[in-house]
DNA sequence: CACGAATTGATATGTTATAACATTGCTCAT
DNA sequence: ATGAGCAATGTTATAACATATCAATTCGTG
């Protein structure tokens, strides 16, 4: 359970990164995930996942719902969480707990719980998913006889782009 | 940031404990806490305090509302998030953000994110303060030059006693 | 093609949280 | 004492997030 795969996470702020790109890998690998285990991504699946991915920051169920109306009429609050429900089913979303949000997983297909990293100034979140944090959990849970389910794990503070911007405006 | 302080936290499940005497302890040091540094601890924000505390897990604003309702007519949801603002702000409750509910703090008074390792089954919820996670979390951030300014840990799980009635269960 | 199951549409409603402004009541300088 | 200033609370309305329910449609399969 909350199983960590990588020790050094490929944390979105360490260089400019094409989004595109990223975008696209995500997708297909959600096509192939699927594909493999016989689920059907179907139209509006793939048109949320799509969304959530594009936005690069969690996205509220209601920014996705104006984003798809915008596309076709007569869609429904349900429409998308039931979308997302699905997505996260098969972990290709987290939902952040702590912004009522949801995030394009980054490593869709390994079982693990997620961490992420949100700058409370531009919004982005980074996952990670580090061996010793989630060690460390399971540590202390189990020392105190818990049986660990889900950990989740959301740490708000400045990204290192908005740190630099704080401190411009101070020095101003 | 995110100070852990004990190592080994006293987990509710670890033995029967006194929750009269738990609650009122929790209540004088608010009270000291809150004449130290001169914030009025008025007799709302006290009454939503001990609600708080007498559920022993997470409550829901709403709950909280419905037991102040029974006592005094014409409470509104706004009285007790303003409640529950000051309380939070002065570190005497914490949010549960994955159950959108909030419990009393074990600890107040000392700066520190909550974790918290919640069962599923029974819906209690023990407040940990393990410097181990709190240093990965802190160890990991700052790898990606990220600076924490608050980490929720919320573990999803089952506690000791709910792992016994499931183990009956099956035995049945 | 017909069947059953999964998906989606549509409407309504439940749950959580805050905005906005009026009122009360306390403190303190005069 | 007294009233200006401010913190707290009351009151109403609404924003934001999420789900229940049932009908209609689509899709894969025999």
């Amino acid at each position: 359970m909350v199983r960590g795969r990588r020790d050094a996470a490929p944390v979105l702020w360490h260089r400019k990164h094409d989004h595109r790109r990223c975008f696209e890998d995500a997708l297909a690998r959600a096509v192939s995930l699927c594909r493999r285990c016989g689920a059907r991504l179907t139209a509006i699946r793939r048109r949320v996942l799509e969304v959530v991915w594009q936005g690069h920051r969690p996205l509220g169920a209601y920014e996705i719902l104006e984003t798809l109306r915008a596309e076709r009429a007569g869609v429904a609050p349900p429409t998308v969480y039931r979308a997302l429900d699905f997505l996260l089913g098969h972990g290709l979303v987290h939902r952040i707990e702590s912004l009522n949000a949801f995030v394009g997983c980054s490593d869709p297909g390994s079982s693990h719980g997620g961490q992420f990293l949100i700058c409370r100034t531009c919004g982005t979140a980074a996952e990670l998913n580090d061996r010793r944090i989630a060690l460390a959990i399971e540590g202390c849970s189990s020392e105190s006889g818990f049986h660990v389910h889900h950990a989740t794990i959301e740490v708000s503070g400045l990204c290192p782009n908005c740190q630099q911007s704080d401190a411009k405006v101070a020095n101003a």
